[in-house]
DNA sequence: ACGTAAGCGAGACGGTACGTCGCGTCTTACC
DNA sequence: GGTAAGACGCGACGTACCGTCTCGCTTACGT
């Protein structure tokens, strides 16, 4: 964004901003982000089009600002791998549904993925096997698995979370295991 | 698209309508799909720019027609599951790795994934187990197969081909195997 | 007119402009003569609009042509001045009616301006007393004798003709001569 | 025009509309108000497309601009009958001269026409006689008196005012009474 | 009467203007 | 200093007509 909320900031400015995020989380869900318009936003937050200029460079910049708002929140915590994650995203299933759906923004997709990837990367960093010469390409069982995860999120989205972010959690795992596991080996 | 490309038209639509896909092609691969304008794309078919509104709607209603003529190369063959698919992408690897990344279109997205996860839920269904009770969904092992298979065309895309399409139908039906096999069974 | 049309000629051409003639006019009266297009023109004439093209110009070269035939069917007869002009008008004084208002245009008012002043002038033009150096200028009374005859045509047409064309000239004849006549005279 | 320009408003607002008056009238005088279109305005002008129309909604609400300004003008005042109108246009004679003739509009000569009449109308309706079964209807008289001046104001503007506008006030008046006056009476 | 050249329908095409919309920048005045 | 209000330049959009053109079909005419 164009600057830091540092700390402690003008009143009127914190308003300012929650009222644009509030607009812009809303009118997402509602109409998907694709469709947004920087009018949208501002008249829905009540809020001089010209002033969320003075705060954001444009809709994308105040997409990231609300990510890093979520990242912060589920980064610094305990939890092993996506549990976090799905927790989070629990929360927020409108959101992420339209923006990872057809209405939702290709950055904003990419983005998710590359996330998704670096966590499942660290979870099944150590069961992958030794690269042998005939067998999967790691990089492809990474691929896969920080794809699989989407899917399962899809499929949790798009059901409306029809099971607990533990229990999804678990049979991600497995499913993680499945691919990264000995694969080919039988072959032997 | 506005009107089907009958048969055999007038020689000059049959040419108009290809410049225009051409540009649009090269066009998609150069700046992505989400810069492009209407424009853009007739100065580089050297067509005028009314004569675009002759034939499409919209670049969305070009894309459109671009992955119909797609789908019936691809369709009408012989070759099990996704191997067709992973030939005809091979062709316009471009294109798909601009459309599917941040440079692309959602809309696009979507229906690749759920064109994705047509071919190999035909693929992968007689391997599916019958669904227990405790064991995962078969929905979600559906989603994740697709995803997977979404993972590995894009790890393919991304290297820029490192292997033969057989050779990545392979080992995507080991994955396949791997993820709608008995999972769970091994706790008993 | 792009073409002469020649006495006698092919039958189909000879259908074919009277069609368009025929609906250009009701089309005039219907919804002004500047909001025409040639596509209404051909529409309404049941005629396809290329081939307007090869029989005029534009619509103001179908308006030519319609006047010319007008003014061949005024022209060559034996009353004397503005009569036959009259005459004529009562027949078609709906068109004439659109074309001198404010849905008319301004090329056919300038000419029909011209039109009159001629047959006033040769009537007028004999009672005109010689130039005097402090009276009326000629060309100024011929001017508003000129209009005066627009003025009462206008009036005639806006009430919807409510006397004959022989007693309208009349008048005419009158007003004619007030102009003039020995203005200024008096003050000898 | 879309929104009255109160008072006393934003100076680039006042600076925009002026600039593009000023353009709009140099072109009609030079290339005719029919052919004008927005964008030779605005290039002329130097301000942007976009800006005309959000300052006005076609060339024509620019015309009513300058009309209802000419109008304030010279209806304020107090000299009598068309002395006013006729030293105004002596000052936009140019502008006058196009929109009346051939490459003006006739919506405007409409106006003027009845601008026209309404001036006539005043001076001479004390002059009209009682109505008499067998005169002249007094609405054609008057439309007579309203024409003559248009006549009379149209040969001032094609010959470049070749006397004052007093002067031609006279000689108007003149030519009113002598319509209005007691005509018919001397067959008696 | 009949073959043939024309007139014609159908419609693609390049052009130009239109009026609208959204963007991002800016200025001014208020509080 | 933050904000409201809103003018402005920019540029894409989709639409409407224009006038030109090519291509076959059909139809009235000339021999």
């Amino acid at each position: 964004m164009t600057q830091k909320p540092e700390a402690s900031e003008d009143l009127r400015v914190r308003r300012t901003r929650k009222l644009l995020q509030q607009a812009f989380i809303e009118l997402t869900v509602e109409k998907g982000f694709a469709a947004l318009t920087v009018r949208d936003i501002t008249e829905r937050a009540m809020v001089n089009r010209s002033t969320f200029y003075r705060h954001y460079l444009d809709k994308y910049d105040l997409l990231e600002e609300y990510l890093n708002e979520i990242y912060e929140l589920t980064a610094s915590q305990d939890a092993p791998g996506p549990l976090n994650l799905l927790k989070h995203i629990q929360q927020r299933a409108d959101f992420y549904r339209v923006m990872l759906g057809p209405k939702g923004d290709p950055f904003f997709a990419q983005r998710f993925r590359q996330n998704t990837e670096k966590r499942f990367r660290s979870v099944s960093a150590q069961a992958l096997p030794e690269p042998e010469t005939d067998a999967l390409p790691v990089d492809l069982r990474l691929s896969c698995i920080a794809y699989a995860g989407l899917g399962a999120t899809a499929w949790w989205l798009e059901q409306e979370q029809p099971c607990s972010p533990e229990q999804l959690t678990d049979w991600l795992s497995q499913i993680s295991s499945a691919i990264a596991g000995p694969l080919h080996k039988p072959k032997r």
